[in-house]
DNA sequence: AGCCTACATTCCACTGTTGACATGTCGCCA
DNA sequence: TGGCGACATGTCAACAGTGGAATGTAGGCT
């Protein structure tokens, strides 16, 4: 249940309504860790209710600021300092990579190429990111800059690992048809 | 729904009871795509009703062998060629370092040295293991060799980067109070 | 004055994931 | 022959995540 944390860590830099958090889910978030209305609007009461949060005022259409309380921010600081994060991975793109066997060498290395391709293209929207966040007046904090810096490397080993693999596939299926292929 | 997709994937190389199922579930694709009990039994029969796999045969002990059918070839082909993989994320570690300012500098540096140490002991086992694997006799196929050295470049980097980060905390958070801190 | 957009919350149905519990069988070995 | 451990499946309640619909308000523009 890290919904909870996520929503406590952007509390912990001031009040916010549901609204405004959803819109830092949208953006800031989204690639870390992507919630949707339901889940937030549901995840503010839960912590209403444990006393991690209060309603600290009442705006115009139904408006609701929210602002983390002392427990709150103890809860925070505990899941931050003392909580192992958990190594899991569930990637359906490597589950992919299991049953590549089913496949022709051909379609396999598609995939491969592929997989290359999409992080590449990641790798270079991050770039660009990093450039115009780098000359913006209000850049991301430290940390924002640190969590892009891991998008980036991430982007980059995804795609070396793919060309990679698309050579290893190609070595080791056609061990010795290269100069009839080839030819 | 990737759940359907590895079980189908699983029984494409032969048939299998869930019992058999599971503990490659457990072993193999622990770290891919983990699956409790409930959920392969649950799964198993859903894919029956929906004609990807059938009842092979029955054993012993209310065994069930189920095999992959045509029908069940054709979605996994489907889904290997023609389902765009989800580039989704979802890292509680990464949702961490969003947060790392209401951390204290030392806090804040253990949690990123404590990311590079565990990164590491996940490099160093995962080198091990690959060194078993060719020696022995029976190996991984090919794709779980793939499938190991995304793991190990994966590891690397994400030692690499939590260094790195540890590193750029310090030179940001403290930038002149270095000869105060040292002397 | 009327309309449109952005603001703002709530509810619902469905799917996926977890962990625990229940139930029973077969084969081995002391 | 009694019991234990591995084999084997099934069910349940709870939680987490997805996507969409319903409802209504405030403010700005024409």
């Amino acid at each position: 249940m890290s919904l909870r944390h996520a929503v406590l860590g952007l509390l912990s830099s001031g009040p916010a309504s549901g609204y405004d958090l959803l819109k830092i889910f949208e953006v800031s978030l989204a690639n870390v860790w992507p919630a949707t209305q339901s889940q937030l609007y549901a995840e503010l009461g839960r912590l209403a209710d444990a006393g991690f949060v209060e309603v600290a005022a009442e705006g115009p259409r139904g408006r609701k600021e929210y602002a983390i309380t002392d427990a709150g921010r103890a809860e925070l600081h505990h899941w931050l300092t003392e909580v192992e994060p958990t190594g899991f991975n569930r990637s359906d793109m490597l589950l992919r990579v299991f049953f590549l066997g089913v496949l022709d060498a051909e379609e396999a290395r598609s995939y491969l190429r592929g997989r290359a391709e999409s992080a590449d293209r990641r790798h270079r929207a991050l770039t660009e990111l990093r450039e115009v966040v780098a000359q913006g007046d209000d850049p991301l904090s430290v940390h924002g800059l640190l969590a892009l810096e891991w998008g980036l490397r991430f982007a980059a080993t995804q795609r070396d690992w793919a060309e990679w693999a698309e050579r290893e596939l190609d070595r080791i299926r056609t061990p010795e048809d290269r100069r009839a292929t080839a030819g």
